[in-house]
DNA sequence: GCCGAACCGTACCGTACGGTACTATGAGGA
DNA sequence: TCCTCATAGTACCGTACGGTACGGTTCGGC
């Protein structure tokens, strides 16, 4: 279906640095800002080479994109917790680096960017992105649930009915406040806080009670 | 703090005609069909008019978004249901409703174009978006919920959290996915499913074991 | 029948931007 | 030393678009 064609393609340490150019120079200045000749002057190169390394201003958008992703590593899932407290503090604490992540700056402005333009040209950059961020986020969502199944800390028979509630609860109307430009409260900015009433919530629906003795063996 | 004095500006009919031309140029055509020129002709009136009305650009968009907000009228409490059961189907089609108005095309191509332009000028077009559809559906939210929590249906303390744990549960991240050009599967667009289990998720955060006697016999 | 207001359609202007071409410069290699 | 290649810098072109001006038309009031 999406183009599977796709290869990885990986940037010399010059392009690299154009495009991080490139990325300030969107959240500095938005979308209208970042035009061919701005990314030329604030990169140092000439626009002949934007268009050489990258085919079109599409192009270089598309590997703003890549670049962006790149450097936001999905951690691995690290050592599997054995404990529920440690299983808990791990979905806290992806819980609260996807609050962070999501409401980074250069998130935001690309994320801006793509849906600015998912409306035409078929939503590539708008595919990109959800290629690159969403999907890695339920990755990793899904891996620590699935975890957690098979610890017998979680129940549940859907497991896309499971993350879906997970991110609702994380994230609930956050991210497209913060898209549409709304500044998050002081309160609403303790991302810590707003992690672990939503990890709480979770278990409410999710959790077993096999707290007291590691498991109850359930299948 | 905000813009206290903006009174709700009211058109003729004449130019409700033209903000709906332009609105559906808007979500045939993307951001970058809605030209000035472009509306004027699918409106079949003039570029002086649009300006001599609307002042100028931004103008013409900001009207469209008070436009199609118009067109959603939040509809009111109606009959204040009496019994649980009744109670939890106000929520569902709440839900349902919901995800509806949020897939729909003109509520996507405006988030969209709001989005766009949310990183530069102070992000008027996406506070008139907040403003007109974010607090309008926690204003009926809370309504409800209040409601519920009188009586005895719910129970919480933070107001706040529960709204929040509400949306999250109910839109999870279909919102964003839909802004980002992502179709729905054919699965998920069955929105009264979902609403049905979010809102089954959410009693069970927040329902108390209230009517015992009367049915709670969902799921 | 006449007047003025509103308005349509179109022509026009200035500018901004995507994209291309050309020159200059500097580094490596024979 | 000379050649080649990559690239910076800049000038240039065509187009699209926001905004304005103006002539022509319709319509209500007198």
């Amino acid at each position: 279906m999406d183009g599977g064609a796709e290869v990885f393609e990986v940037f010399t340490p010059r392009q690299n640095a154009v495009l991080e150019s490139a990325l300030r120079l969107l959240v500095e200045g938005g979308d209208r800002a970042l035009t061919t000749a701005g990314i030329a002057r604030a990169a140092n190169c000439s626009k002949e080479s934007l268009y050489k390394w990258f085919g079109d201003r599409d192009g270089v958008l598309a590997a703003v994109v890549g670049y962006q992703a790149s450097k936001v590593r999905v951690l691995g899932p690290g050592e599997m917790p054995g404990s529920l407290s440690s299983f808990r503090d791990h979905l806290t604490r992806f819980a609260d680096d996807l609050l962070a992540v999501l409401s980074g700056e250069a998130s935001l402005a690309l994320n801006r960017l793509a849906i600015g333009q998912a409306s035409r040209a078929d939503a590539k950059l708008g595919h990109l992105v959800l290629e690159r961020g969403r999907r890695m986020i339920e990755l990793r969502a899904g891996a620590l649930l699935e975890t957690g199944r098979r610890r017998g800390f979680l129940a549940y028979d859907d497991a896309d009915e499971a993350y879906r509630a997970l991110y609702g609860l994380v994230i609930g109307d956050f991210h497209v406040r913060q898209l549409l430009g709304d500044k998050l409260s002081s309160q609403e900015k303790d991302f810590k806080a707003s992690a672990r009433v939503a990890i709480g919530q979770f278990f409410k629906l999710y959790g077993t009670g096999a707290t007291a003795h590691s498991t109850n063996a359930r299948s």
